[in-house]
This record gives structure tokens, C-alpha cells and sequence, in this order.
DNA sequence: ACCTGTTACTTGCATTTTACAAGTCACTTG
DNA sequence: CAAGTGACTTGTAAAATGCAAGTAACAGGT
């Protein structure tokens, strides 16, 4: 199915191939879109909380990703007050369930990238996000 | 460490910052490269077999992303034979630890995409290649 | 009432990356 | 010796990204 152009049943499947990569890729697969997911795993809820990540997300590549995320399912926007409007972005079930591959990838950069964060350091700071007041 | 624009240590990260995620998006972070890892962990090895995957890359990124991930260390390319040159590319240890991202991507993938192909059969046409005379 | 600040964005434009097509080079096979 | 294959490179149009600036709705201080 991999090795097949199409093998024409006409799935449910929109990307570039059945493929779960293929397809994970056609929504995931850029710069940005993993780290946003990985600030709202962290406990982030913001659109400035994600901005003041510290690579630096540009603001229209932000406001982008997250109606891509919302119009995916994995997260979603509500408002948790009037005057003045402020909205919290949180993670579906479908938008937690990418924890595997953040926990994937950090287990991969702790191990070939010398420098990265370890990832204690980095659960110790979601759960000290997610106490926060 | 993470909510800091660069605490300033100067240590060997020489990405956007020192968060594992962040720099293996530098690295992995697009529609196309983690593509190519799956087809180098499916036991594919040759530039054209790359490019009959059903996602069809374009020749020219394919040729790219493969100096990229060689220029990582994620993969070594050799020549199998002379006259004509052929040459073979295959994952590197640091490439053969990206498995775990890329079966929890397709884990992702079979539960939350419908009409994505099984990790079982995925799994078992790993297998047939590899064991492909 | 006015000025400054904060949150949550949108808009415009230059730069970079990607996609697609075509071409190259070294061979091999009929 | 013509056609085909493997492994690329080159050119260019289209799309995505990055950066700066602007907008709107309010809050808080003077």
C-alpha cells in the first residue's frame, strides 16, 4: 500500500498517501507546529504565552498554526473571560495524544544533540507550569 | 531554561534554542525528511527508491534532504559497486534511534487519521524488504 | 479625558523554500 | 549505436516564511 501510486479504494485518507507518517507530516510536518504543541503540553494556554516561547514565533506563522491545530481537532479555543476578551487554547484528547512523539523526539535530541534540556528538567517545568496559580 | 531567550552558557546547541524538540525540528522539522527515514527504515537504500515512494519527492529536495541528513550523521551514503556507481544510503545509529518517533507518529497516525495502512502491516512490509535478496 | 500598556491578532511585503520540468553524465543492454 | 537506467543538477514559477507595522478592545494611572 506503501509501494502502490494510489492503490484506488477511495479511503478516508486525504493527504499525499495512506501512509500514517505521510499523513502526520501533512499536518505536523514544519518548524512551528510541534512547538506549539509542545508549549500547550507544558501547560501554555496564551497566544502570548506561546509567542514568548523562546524561538521566537513570528505572529502570523502563530495565529496560522493554531487555526490549522483547531481545524484538525487537537486543540481547542474558548474564552474564559469578558472585558477584556481572553482566550485559552488547550489540547484535545487527539492533540494530547501526540505526547509519544514530543517524549520521541526529546529522548532523541537529549541523546544526539549535545546541549538540548534534559527531559527531567523539562517535566520538573510542566508540572510547575501546571501548578501555577 | 526553556522560557528564557538564551540563558547564556554558550554550550553546543546552535539552534533556535536548547530545547530538544526545537532542534530536532531544525533538523527533522519539514514535509519530507522524516519521510525518508521511514523509507531507510523500511530497508530501502537507493536514490530512486526514495523517489518511488507514493508521496513522489521532488528530485531536486530528495538530493538535498539526503546531503542534510548525511551532514547530520544520520545517515552514510557508499558505493556499492563501480561500473556502473551505484550507491547505498543507510541510517547510522543516531538515525536507527529516530524509530521511536516514527512509530509513535504512526501510532498518531492509525488512531486518529482513518484510512492510514496499520503499523502491523507497515511492520510486516519492513520485513519483506529486508529480506529482499 | 487622555496616555500608555496588554492581549490577540491582521496586513503588506521581501526573502526563502518548494514544486515541477527539463537536462546532464556515466554507464548498460538490446 | 539507440534507448534505457541511476543519480543527480539546473532553471524558474509558485507557495511558505519572516519581519515590521498596524488594528481593535479594553485596563489602569494621572
Amino acid at each position: 500500500m506503501i509501494d502502490s501510486k494510489n492503490t484506488g479504494k477511495g479511503k478516508g485518507v486525504d493527504g499525499r498517501s495512506p501512509c500514517p507518517v505521510a499523513c502526520s507530516l501533512d499536518l505536523l510536518g514544519d518548524k512551528w507546529t510541534l512547538l506549539v504543541v509542545r508549549d500547550l503540553l507544558l501547560g501554555k494556554t496564551t497566544y502570548t504565552g506561546f509567542q514568548r516561547s523562546p524561538e521566537g514565533i513570528p505572529t502570523n506563522i502563530l495565529a496560522e498554526r493554531l487555526k490549522r491545530l483547531q481545524a484538525a481537532g487537537i486543540i481547542e479555543k474558548s474564552q474564559y473571560q469578558e472585558r477584556p476578551v481572553r482566550y485559552a487554547y488547550r489540547l484535545t484528547e487527539k492533540g494530547r495524544d501526540l505526547q509519544p512523539v514530543l517524549l520521541a523526539m526529546i529522548d532523541w535530541g537529549n541523546k544526539h544533540i549535545p546541549g538540548t534540556v534534559p527531559r527531567a528538567e523539562i517535566e520538573a517545568m510542566a508540572q510547575r507550569l501546571s501548578e501555577e496559580k
